[in-house]
RNA sequence: GCCCGAGUGAUGGAAUGGUAGACAUAGAGGACUUAAAAUCCUCAGACAGUGAUGUCGUGCGGGUUCGAGUCCCGCCUCGGGCACCA
């Protein structure tokens, strides 16, 4: 830009511009209304911005350029809304804050005020009274109203990712905080623990997210790489059962039967299974007494490495009180129901006939595996005494949704579950069934815990393990070396030919994933024969089957899995949305009620992250909390992910003032779904994925007409440095929106934005110095036009009605580049006649308008109009303005180019032929040769076949 | 490895299967100027030729077609996404 010097006298942007953007504002002349008579609504909008600072030269690309064809829309006639506003919730903020003192509120709202300047110097049509703020409680109030709406829905739930738990400290431990599997503080052995976190159901969504991309219009990619993303594939779950068969116990509680539906049948389904079960009558069912129970549960058979005892309610006690008498080692024991303190309401009958203490160290001796599974919506048993099982045998436990509370239906599923072992296996390739030569399970996967006992290797085993998680999830990707090691002394049966197969453990199967366990057919799979190659293991050539009939006939299910995870939303974090819960004295979470929402973000918080959640240190929250709810009620302390801020904001444009709802039905109406939404291709697999599920979620509730947010998306590219590669400071080649403004004028900047490429498509555009200039220049000619302006001249130029016509065309499909080139070649064609018309230049400058907004304007206004050119309409062109009377037409000779003729628009066929073969130049060429052919395209070519 | 997308002058980029390189930048020459900048005019894919013109030319190799930057097959390179996903 070193040889350029704006000449002032000729076109001073900076007046033009300032004095624009303020009358503009003073005159209201972007204000949106919900509806205007005879005009569509279309609502625009682009990814809202992250307060962080200064405008660079990517807000600029990101904002001004759409502008251009908001201004467009609007000049058509549609009724626009293209807002803005700001994503301020997050870590930067609290980052800033550490670094330059203060705290996050009252930095981000000092830089939303900077770029919110900043912003309205690009001469956009935003209407600023429709800015939305995500960190405003009147905005965050309803994310978290939505949020407790889903949880009402049961889309909202928590405790699904596995983390390092310490039972003594009570404590989520950190990797780095666990030596040798165990606690680094004091020393007890840590277990892999679900911690209770918020989740989102976004997998309930999975194929809706997946088939309904069908249905819009977006790029390709995104559509390519949400499906990767959420990662669908088809296939089937089988159970490979166990060679080894067992004997169970069955133990019933206060007040039960082995009649009982429940006992009955799982004594016939085990039974079916192969298992011996043997199910005793416990002595005095409503008045219990431990000593005579336990001794008739003694008495029901020999307890010996092949028993499984399984306790349900007062059963577990029993269970647990058989196990510290037996004299030597089961399989295992399995509670259900369970408790270990007479801790009732009410005092019940067994309270002093049995004894609370338990010899934990002869129980956990004298089993294999200790499984406790309990009921989420127990009515007999209380949260407390779920937690201080737990806390006791130092189990995880399983918590499920069982058919009646406490496990009473007549059939419980989730209890067969838990007492017949097997393993199912995921596979795609059910039709390979056949071939399978041994089976494979996730190190981490539970079955290993539950079959440690009969495991001949075990001391291998457990070293694998541990192996296993040493390594980072790195390591895990890197050394791709397949290893594992078998599970000496199990086995399993192959569903479809009753063949006996190994099962191994290996780190090459991932516990997240299906079912965790996999079939492996070394003949029709890479890995499995990779693995079967270095442990020599057998591979097998079988014929193929039917998948869906296999499927079937063993007994499997056709089930999808995805890889996509649910959503966990949970930050330990103060900058964000807190999350509406609030927990009574025993420990269960209660979503805050309407009326007390917004839940507002404390602000006597040292936010400053120490690995806990900053708002645990928030005695007005506390406080609140108690006032609120009663003595012993405690806060959530936790905030949500900034994601689920920017999940559904497009609604709150619409509607951004109300206070009785997060939008009014008649708003949303009148503008959702969105009619084009631009973005950043960053966001495909994240924000676009997540706002896509919160919609329809939102419309499954009622609350939305739309199960798509968004008709139309694009995605645009990054401007880069000079250089070609990304701005950044370290290299140097940052472009200062700021600095080429003040230069050169927005109206420039945002023009040779626009005509760098075409716009919405991902390809990257480097900044040019010296090409910014070309479009000034332009702009420079056309103010210099006005002195060919003649009131003697009427007529019209062809151009200017094929430049309408492709300009149009042009914007249509986000081609800004070509539209301006178009504009170029008419001034160009201009700059060599001798004078224009008035209404010829005007036009021009209706074209120019949504592209260079302040130059338009202060021309229009120069020529003598007296309201905005921003309220004019986009020129039509006349199709009979058009139309060439003659052509040029190009005269091929076998396919290559050898003259040209000139002929009248309509010549017939026959004539054209005959003029092409009397050319001379294409005399020359024929000289003699015979004419095979003659090819004519009207109005296009022809081409002479020799 | 798998799945997308893209390869066109010195550069950004134009081209419903029909005159490849519009428009712009950089470049060369000229006009104006004491001079420079700015502005205006002209040239400009490569090679050969004084020239008219010819040959070649859209990552590479094939193919379809009267005709291919564009469609098909096989590669190469770059960019993006996913990755031991069963």
């Amino acid at each position: 830009m070193k040889k350029w010097v704006y000449m002032k006298n000729l076109y001073n942007h900076v007046e033009i511009e300032k004095k624009w953007q303020e009358k503009w504002q003073e005159q209201g002349l972007y204000k949106v209304q919900d509806s205007v008579s005879e005009k569509e609504n279309f609502y625009q909008l682009v990814e809202f911005s992250y307060p962080s600072g200064n405008l660079h030269v990517g807000h600029w690309y990101a904002f001004s350029v759409p502008d251009i064809f908001a201004r467009y829309k609007r000049m058509q006639g549609f009724n626009v809304l293209y807002p803005m506003g700001f994503d301020a919730f997050g870590l930067p903020a609290e980052n800033a804050a550490i670094k330059f003192g203060g705290d996050p509120m009252s930095w981000t709202y000092k830089q939303m005020d900077v770029m919110r300047e900043q912003l309205k110097s690009m001469g956009a049509m935003f209407d600023w009274d429709k800015e939305i703020v995500s960190c405003a409680p009147e905005y965050y109030k309803w994310t978290q109203w939505m949020f407790t709406q889903f949880l009402k829905k049961d889309l909202v739930y928590r405790a699904v990712t596995k983390v390092n738990w310490c039972p003594k400290d009570q404590t989520i431990l950190a990797n780095e905080q666990v030596v040798d599997n165990k606690c680094e503080r004091c020393g007890s052995e840590v277990i892999q623990r679900d911690q209770e976190q918020w989740m989102l159901r976004i997998t309930k969504y999975a194929d809706r997210l997946i088939d309904d991309l069908d249905t819009r219009d977006w790029p390709h990619a995104i559509k390519e790489s949400q499906k990767n993303w959420i990662g669908r594939s088809e296939g089937s779950e089988i159970d490979f059962s166990f060679t080894k068969k067992y004997t169970y116990v069955l133990l019933h509680g206060f007040q039960g039967s082995p009649n009982e539906g429940k006992y009955a049948w799982l004594k016939e389904e085990l039974e079916k299974r192969g298992h011996t079960v043997v199910c005793p009558v416990l002595p005095n069912t409503n008045s219990p007494k431990e000593i005579e129970q336990v001794a008739t549960a003694l008495d029901a058979v020999a307890y010996d490495e092949n028993t499984i005892v399984w306790g349900h309610s007062l059963g577990s006690v029993v269970a647990m009180k058989v196990l510290e008498k037996i004299t030597k080692p089961i399989a295992g024991l399995i509670l259900s129901g369970a408790f270990c303190s007479p801790d009732f309401e009410e005092d019940k009958i067994f309270k002093d006939t049995f004894t609370w203490d338990f010899d934990v160290k002869k129980i956990k001796s004298n089993t294999g595996f200790i499984k406790i599974i309990q009921d989420t919506a127990d009515d007999a048993i209380t949260k407390k005494q779920m937690s201080e099982i737990e806390t006791l045998l130092n189990v995880p436990t399983r918590f499920v949704k069982a058919e009646l509370p406490h496990f009473d239906a007549e059939k419980e599923p989730e209890l067969l579950k838990a007492l017949d072992t097997k393993i199912t296996v995921f596979t795609t390739r059910a039709d390979t069934l056949f071939g399978v030569t041994y089976v494979v399970l996730a190190p981490e996967h539970a079955l290993v815990q539950q079959l440690l006992s009969q495991i001949e290797n075990k001391d291998e085993v457990l070293a694998y393990i541990a192996d296993t998680k040493k390594k980072s999830e790195l390591d895990r990707q890197q050394s791709k070396e397949k290893t594992g090691v078998q599970l000496k002394g199990v086995f399993v049966i192959n569903p479809a030919n009753n063949e006996v197969v190994p099962v191994w453990i290996a780190d090459y199967v991932l516990a997240g994933y299906g079912t965790g366990a996999v079939m492996a057919v070394p003949m029709h799979d890479e890995r499995d024969a990779e693995f079967a190659s270095v442990y020599n293991l057998p591979v097998l050539d079988r014929p193929l089957v039917d998948k869906v009939e296999i499927t079937n006939k063993v007994g499997g299910r056709l089930v999808s899995t995805y890889r996509l995870r649910d959503w966990g939303i949970s930050r330990q974090r103060y900058w964000g949305t807190p999350i509406p819960i609030v927990y009574d004295p025993e420990g269960i979470a209660h979503p805050v009620p309407d009326e007390h929402l917004p839940w507002l973000l404390p602000t006597d918080v040292d936010h400053t992250p120490d690995g806990t959640a900053p708002l645990a240190r928030s005695k007005e929250l506390f406080e609140r909390t108690e006032k609120i709810f009663g003595k012993g009620w405690k806060p959530e302390v936790e905030t949500m992910d900034t994601f689920v801020d920017s999940s559904w904001y497009f609604y709150r444009y619409v509607d951004n003032k109300n206070n009785e709802a997060f939008a009014s039905p008649e708003k949303m109406a009148a503008w959702m779904p969105l009619d084009l939404y631009m973005g950043g291709a960053e966001h495909t697999t994240m924000h676009l994925l997540y706002s896509r599920f919160w919609t329809k979620a939102l419309y499954d509730i009622g609350l939305v007409q739309d199960t798509e947010a968004y008709t139309v998306r694009r995605n645009r590219g990054l401007i880069l440095g000079p250089d070609g590669n990304k701005m950044s400071k370290s290299k140097g080649n940052v472009i200062d929106p700021d600095n080429i403004v003040k230069l050169l004028g927005a109206d420039t900047v945002r023009m040779y934005l626009a005509f760098m490429g075409p716009y919405g498509v991902t390809t990257n555009y480097p900044w040019d110095p010296n090409g910014v200039v070309g479009v000034r220049r332009f702009l420079e000619r056309v103010w210099k036009l006005q002195e060919k302006i003649s009131d003697t001249v009427t007529t019209e130029t062809k151009q200017l009605h094929k430049t309408i016509k492709k300009m149009t065309e042009d914007i249509e499909e986000f081609k800004f580049n070509t539209a301006i080139s178009q504009m170029m070649i008419l001034t160009n064609e201009w700059d060599s006649i001798e004078n224009i018309s008035n209404t010829e230049y005007k036009t021009l400058l209706q074209l120019l308008a949504p592209f260079a907004p302040h130059i338009a304007e202060e021309l229009w206004y120069m020529l003598g109009n007296t309201s905005s050119i921003h309220l004019e309409s986009w020129p039509k062109y006349d199709p009979t303005k058009i139309i060439d009377s003659t052509m040029t037409l190009p005269i091929q000779i076998n396919g290559k180019l050898r003259g040209t003729i000139e002929v009248a628009i309509g010549t017939a066929k026959e004539e054209i032929e005959k003029l092409a073969l009397e050319n001379e130049k294409i005399q020359q060429y024929i000289s003699g040769q015979q004419v095979k052919k003659i090819i004519v395209v009207e109005s296009r070519v022809v081409n002479i076949v020799l």
